[in-house]
RNA sequence: GGUCCCUUCGUCUAGUGGUUAGGACGCCAGGUUUUCAUCCUGGAAACAGGAGUUCGAUUCUCCUAGGGACUGCCA
């Protein structure tokens, strides 16, 4: 029989703003981590900053994960047995977890006003040094601690305003975990100072909220940002001060700027034009909008995959992951302990991989609304999965479809001038003409094959160069130099079209 | 400033004492393609620096430098 407990791990962000794609992928790793150990996956509401709460901020962060394909087990949609999974919802519990601490001698309560600790700080700076409210400068400041019993009381019955603080041991000692990515990590709680743990408005600052939320879930293991390393003495100080176990934690590198110094932050994606967010967002106060990866036209697969191999790698040279792939090959042994730096041509790359791994069929579907948002009545699919299967290799995304292939469905109503000056001129015009005939006569198999041996032999019955012919006949046709193999084009525009073409063409360029 | 974390091609990374330091993105060249793209082949491109330890360090230790995070009654 294992006494292991089984695994509980919980995504646990913010309803600040949209959700940052670090945050998808901190969600990504701990969703990993939980379907390769047969765990629980749970969403946690971390609202306890009131002065934060934008709305629609958590619909988003449930839809952007959705879209991901990472499923909750439990959290404020589905319920389970250890909720509320609203941190503002399980508010009541809080002070109780602080007066205990107090109790046993592990907090106190604290008066000093945000102002005050403002102007200590401000001092500080002025001498050239940093305010920390600890061991040293405790006693000079407004708390129970400091002040007389009967004072503390009458404050209080006085409701005067207070929030409650860890205070760290004075015995220096060293404060050591065993990090599952970055192995033992050590400080000195010398080092650390008295951080709030209850505000003054009633509500837990995230390291008590975290820390008794997590205890209260069973939540195993703790995988977060390392951002959050800082703080890991004073979370694992407060399993300690509670007398509880305490998770194993793991702290995931950052994701970088492309380039310049820095995390990855909404700034970099409008300066290189790439999204940072899953999902497009409307900021509910300003209106402005921020790209989403889902509305830029990303593959929510191509998006994971992207993301799973930033700080992680399986140690092999596979670089495609289906979900059930990762959930396979994931492990903490793997990922990296340096941030990685976004690399928005790489995404585009997956994407582009995911793409033409779809069938032409998948991508005809997912063509069609494209069309009709050009104004373009959508062939059959058969017809239409023709079409993606001459183009799909030169794309990335679905919408660059329609660059790639509108020719197939509206005539070019302007021809490359580049190419005009290049390609149409001399004898050109006037064999053009000839062309036009030829095709409008022609009573074979219109087919690729037997028009491409035809046109060839009337380019040589006129002495014509064959390269310099294709060239302005592929410039009449889809208005520039691209485009799949002329005669198969020309075989599915189909006679009548072609002739047309070519008319419009001699009589526009002369 | 203080604390902590990190350091292999431009970027993502493999590598756990002996390798021509491998792959991918991007870039460049050649080939194929009547065009463009694809595709194929090839190429340029890295162990931050310095001390140790060792017969031998990209790999272990220390120092320096650089980068990053945190330093809020925000998470």
């Amino acid at each position: 029989m294992s006494n292991q407990p089984s695994v509980r791990v919980r995504f646990a962000p913010s309803p600040t703003g949209p959700l940052h794609m670090g945050g998808v992928r901190t969600a990504l790793f701990n969703y990993l981590f939980a379907r390769k150990n047969g765990g629980t996956f749970i969403l946690r509401i971390e609202d306890t900053d009131q002065t934060r709460y934008v709305k629609g901020a958590e619909d988003y962060i449930i839809e952007s994960l959705k879209w991901c394909g990472l499923e909750f087990d439990e959290g404020p949609v589905q319920g389970g047995n250890y909720g509320p999974y609203r941190q503002s919802e399980r508010k009541a519990q809080y002070r109780e977890y602080a007066d205990l601490l107090m109790e046993k001698g592990h907090a106190y309560i604290a008066f000093d006003t945000a102002e005050e600790l403002d102007q200590a700080r401000k001092e500080a700076e002025a001498d050239g040094k940093t305010f920390s409210y600890d061991e040293h400068s405790r006693m000079s400041m407004k708390n129970s601690l400091s002040m007389p019993k009967e004072e503390v009381d009458k404050l209080l019955l006085e409701n005067a305003p207070h929030v409650i603080r860890f205070k760290m041991p004075e015995q220096a000692e060293v404060v050591e975990d065993e990090d599952m990515i970055r192995g033992r990590v050590s400080f000195r709680t010398s080092d650390l100072d008295d951080k709030v743990l209850f505000k003054a408005d009633g509500m837990p600052t995230y390291h008590l909220a975290n820390v008794v939320d997590d205890h209260l879930m069973e939540v195993t293991h703790v995988i977060r940002g390392e951002e959050w390393l800082p703080s890991m003495p004073l979370h694992v100080l407060l399993y300690r001060a509670f007398g509880w176990d305490k998770p194993i934690f793991a702290h995931l590198p950052l994701i970088l700027k492309p380039q310049g110094k820095g995390k990855l932050s909404k700034r970099d994606g409008d300066k290189l034009g790439f999204p940072v967010f899953p999902l497009k967002w409307t900021d509910p106060e300003t209106q402005e909008v921020a790209a989403g990866y889902r509305e830029d036209g990303y593959f929510p697969e191509a998006f994971i995959n992207m993301l799973a191999l930033l700080g992680w790698n399986p140690g092999t040279e596979q670089e495609l992951f289906t979900k059930d792939e990762l959930v396979n090959a994931f492990s903490f042994d793997r990922v990296n302990k340096s941030g990685a730096r976004f690399d928005p041509e790489k995404a585009k790359w997956f994407n582009h991989q995911y793409l033409i791994q779809k069938t032409d069929e998948e991508l005809a579907g997912l063509f069609g609304p494209v069309l009709v948002e050009k104004g373009v009545v959508p062939p059959p699919v058969d017809h239409l999965a023709k079409i993606v299967a001459l183009v799909k290799e030169r794309v990335s995304f679905v919408h660059e479809l329609w660059e790639q292939s509108s020719f197939f469905f509206v005539a070019p109503d302007a021809y490359d001038a580049k190419v005009v000056k290049k390609r149409w001129k001399g004898e050109i015009p006037a064999f053009m003409d000839k062309l036009a005939v030829f095709f409008k006569n022609d009573n074979g198999l219109w087919s690729a094959a037997v028009l491409k041996e035809e046109v060839s032999k009337l380019i040589e019955e006129n002495e014509m160069n064959f390269g310099g012919v294709m060239n302005a006949l592929r410039l009449a046709l889809v208005g520039g130099s691209f485009g799949p193999d002329l005669f198969t084009i020309v075989e599915m525009l189909g006679q009548d079209e072609v002739v047309t073409r070519i008319n419009k063409a001699v009589s526009e360029l002369g």
